[in-house]
DNA sequence: TCGTTGTTTAACCGTATTGTTAGTTTTGAC
DNA sequence: GTCAAAACTAACAATACGGTTAAACAACGA
């Protein structure tokens, strides 16, 4: 069977390529058996429809985000630290995946049915996260080390200003006419500035 | 030429909606003239093509961003002041077209063709509040009034956090378990929030 | 009333896309 | 080597979409 997963194999590459700049409904299964090398007919008979392939590919995806975010906070560390490993863990994360934003918003976007079967599967294995930076930015409002904030607007700010660096890159591109040398100091400098912007809202 | 005027004005109204919501690609010709309560033969004897009706669309929107921007920045006041009315200029017009954040961006990343033709439609208008707020900044950091700022950051970060409170809404509502009472105060939060980060990153 | 012009309709064309199927080749256990 | 199962190919089916066209219809001044 190693001809068969090799083919598999190069099925879901091919996929994941097309899905992540396309997305599902502008994804052509042509295009993806193209990609691979196959003929078209292969991709059905490995994942039998378009959508079993996407889905394939969403959780996978998913996984990968949740996983990135579930280990760098932990409880050792004075507060602000914290804040700020959390952040550059983010901004690094969506930095090595720069499509992947886009992507979920996208598909998040479309439409209403889709909406209710991928939004869970995307914000489940965020809450431990979300509960325990909670936790953490009440005792360092109690200890009065931080101005206070709702945890709500802390991680939202975290990930506006991280997922816009790079979703909005082109627009900043043109807008600030930037080469790609420019472009490449711009993301660094945003990865800092992301994060001091974060802490600035903190100290009181 | 009255009944061909409304129309004409029925097929926009329904084009507006459908390229907004779907995108250019997604977008089907046959379902703007069903909601326009035509035949789809009157698009294209009134529009030519699917190209054309979607550049008027884009056009009009993209004037009916520069334009709210230009306005609200005048260099009477502190500069403190004035980055408050913008960013929260700004707000109120993502707020007011909520899903025009969404279509552009989703467009601008669609294929480089595209890009090329409406990015520079995109960014001309802001060219002037660009170069203005930049003016206005470095003065007041030579005034010591403010921390220095690269323009660039600045503008970047009320943009992300702008955009993002409307383009993520979606996915921070089932993150944070909001119902739609939950989600109206949380964007009403997000204008004040959005506006004191920006201030705090220029605070000494 | 006639004819010209602008408007509308219904039918059609070509192409692209997802999915199926019947039949062929390859593989691997015996 | 045989044979059954897995892997693969090529052709087809069904639908949907953007766009065209020829003919019908309405408005309106001469």
């Amino acid at each position: 069977m190693g001809r068969g997963d090799h083919t598999e194999q190069a099925i879901l590459e091919a996929a994941e390529a097309e899905f992540l700049e396309k997305g599902f409904a502008l994804a052509k299964t042509t295009e993806i058996a193209r990609a691979a090398g196959v003929t078209h007919a292969m991709l059905h008979y490995y994942f039998r429809t378009k959508e079993k392939l996407f889905e394939r590919i969403f959780r996978e995806k998913v996984r990968l985000l949740a996983e990135s975010l579930a280990a760098t906070f932990d409880s050792g560390r004075p507060f602000m630290e914290q804040v700020a490993a959390l952040a550059g863990a983010h901004f690094d994360f969506v930095a090595a995946n720069p499509c992947l934003p886009m992507f979920i918003l996208r598909e998040i976007h479309l439409n209403k049915e889709r909406r209710e079967v991928y939004l869970p599967l995307l914000v489940a294995p965020l809450q431990a996260t979300i509960s325990e930076v909670g936790k953490q930015l009440e005792a360092a409002a109690r200890r009065g080390e931080i101005r206070s904030l709702r945890t709500s607007d802390l991680m939202f700010s975290i990930a506006s200003l991280n997922v816009m660096t790079f979703v909005g890159l082109p627009i900043a591109k043109e807008a600030f006419g930037m080469d790609d040398e420019d472009v490449r100091q711009f993301v660094a400098q945003r990865r800092a500035e992301n994060i001091e912007v974060v802490l600035s809202r903190l100290r009181k």
